[in-house]
DNA sequence: CTATTATTCAATCCATCGCTTGAATGATCT
DNA sequence: AGATCATTCAAGCGATGGATTGAATAATAG
């Protein structure tokens, strides 16, 4: 170790960005936002194979984003700490603002029809109060089981047409989903759209909404 | 484009991520950070040769970090905005908070003994307004020149013990430097401590003292 | 103690990255 | 226009990273 202190400590900066840098990594990130989970139900939920994603995992470890611990014969793996969905909300942010191809990709998924703006938490929240909103977690039952927003319906976008006479046509529909990256909650409202339904979506996901210390209603099992 | 687009906006986010994972792209983002620069100049600061330098800004731009213009036969690079920043230095904080690697190399800089807290930048400007403290900027004089908090001294590393008289012995100085990913300033932090001085860093540098709208002083060529 | 389950390790292959070198482009100056 | 300067492009090399496979480790169950 004779480089020089400086570089020395840019190579451990570059060293927490590289594993930001593939996208297998990222999805793993949205899980672990929504909760810790052992290694075979990431696996699961990302597609990857169990060795490559335990691979994957110790990489966000090694770089101080994600810790783990046992339990039992599992190891669960959990987010270090809110720096780390902040780091990835910034990634999205920039990427957002700066990236031509991020726009046409989000412009894809809300069908050409213009989107309109996201409802903002505090929003969400008030109105939540007052009744005069109905809220749609977009997510696999599973996730919705694990932690939703009180009074939020769910239904995967395969399930979403078959809810739709259940949803009041005068109300406004606030759909949310996994929050950094997902995208489900960007289809179900261009879906609902063109069904003539007022939807928006809500700004980030439940990781975001409980990092507000908001209320999130977990199913007992 | 067959892939999905969840997928294709993940890629997008990696992009960004990857153009952080090299210590020299973020070498150069801590110039840029100082103001907008030229190719040479930067090729020059970092230590890089034309080409290779060019070919990182390319990937900062690319990842929508930087931006550049032409002026003349030059090129004129500068990051896209605050947010980039604040990027960099979220990346700073999760490697200072989890990585037991860059822990050791801070300490190192302080050369064993235990550093002091850093200055907020509020509490330096309170203290400036009231004249109850030395400001010391470590950097190379090009740099002071080209902005500098009003009232600094300039002195690089090695000109640190020649100024040392000039200093008093009962007045804090507070050392700033680069910024985000600076190393300067710790270290002269730590020489004048070793000389019975009463010495603190600025919590972070330049960068982001222009970046909270507070004075830039600007020498005339 | 052995079998089972969950995870990690080790070795391999292929793709990509970073750096170097030398040529090509683009804008200015005479 | 030709010369000059700053930057970019293009090709090649060595090193690193991601995915796959199969074996090894750790904790529990029988």
């Amino acid at each position: 170790m004779s480089i020089s202190p400086k570089l020395a400590l840019l190579e451990e900066y570059a060293l927490v960005a590289r594993a930001l840098s593939a996208p297998a990594r990222l999805s793993l990130l949205e899980q672990l936002a929504q909760g810790e989970r052992g290694v075979e139900a990431l696996a699961e939920k990302t597609g990857l194979t169990i060795a490559n994603c335990s691979q994957h995992l110790q990489q966000l470890r090694r770089a101080g984003l994600a810790t783990s611990r046992r339990d039992g014969k599992a190891v669960i793996y959990r987010l270090t700490d809110a720096k780390t969905l902040q780091l990835m909300d910034l990634l999205r942010i920039v990427a957002e603002r700066n990236l031509a191809q991020v726009e046409r990709i989000l412009r894809g998924l809300s069908g050409g029809e213009d989107a309109p703006e996201p409802v903002s938490r505090a929003d969400l929240a008030a109105r939540l109060a007052e009744g005069s909103v109905t809220v749609l977690d977009v997510r696999p039952a599973d996730e919705y089981a694990a932690g939703h927003i009180p009074g939020a319906l769910n239904a995967t976008l395969a399930q979403l047409e078959q809810i739709l006479p259940r949803l009041e046509l005068d109300a406004e529909i606030v759909a949310y989903c996994r929050g950094p990256y997902c995208v489900y909650a960007h289809q179900a409202v261009a879906t609902l759209r063109r069904h003539g339904l007022n939807a928006r979506r809500l700004e980030g996901g439940l990781p975001e909404w409980r990092e507000d210390g908001r209320p999130v209603l977990i199913d007992a099992e």
